[in-house]
DNA sequence: GCAATGACACTCG
DNA sequence: CCGAGTGCCATTG
């Protein structure tokens, strides 16, 4: 029975900030945690994907570093696919790197 | 209970 | 452009 409440709410709210960026558009690991009210915790947002099981239906693929670059190594099947995902939704992706400047989530 | 790790961010040189 | 150091927090051995 306790196996399954790791975290509350943060997560909630992580979800939530996500699941509001809209198409075309991403952000970054520290602005989702922002707007989370989590401040900097950015690894907080990056643990909470990573470790999140199946069945959130969360666009992860829009949330990137701060620097506009994947989170994912080179070579990974994670990355290719975001890389493909954020392409398809009109986000251009140079080696891995998007354009922050003109793609990033403005709220 | 401590040490190491991780889908990060920021600053400095 | 890139490497190194620091902070922050939860999970895992």
């Amino acid at each position: 029975m306790d196996t399954f409440e790791q975290e509350p709410s943060r997560e909630q709210k992580i979800w939530q900030v996500v699941a509001a960026i809209p198409e075309g558009s991403v952000a970054s690991y520290g602005q989702v945690a922002a707007m989370a009210g989590l401040g900097r915790q950015a690894r907080f947002v990056g643990r909470a994907l990573g470790r999140l099981p199946g069945g959130h239906s969360i666009p992860w693929h829009r949330v990137i570093r701060s620097n506009g670059q994947i989170a994912f190594g080179e070579g990974t099947e994670a990355r290719q696919l975001q890389t493909e995902k954020l392409r398809m939704e009109g986000v251009e992706v140079i080696k891995g790197r998007v354009r922050m400047k003109d793609f990033q989530w403005q709220p």
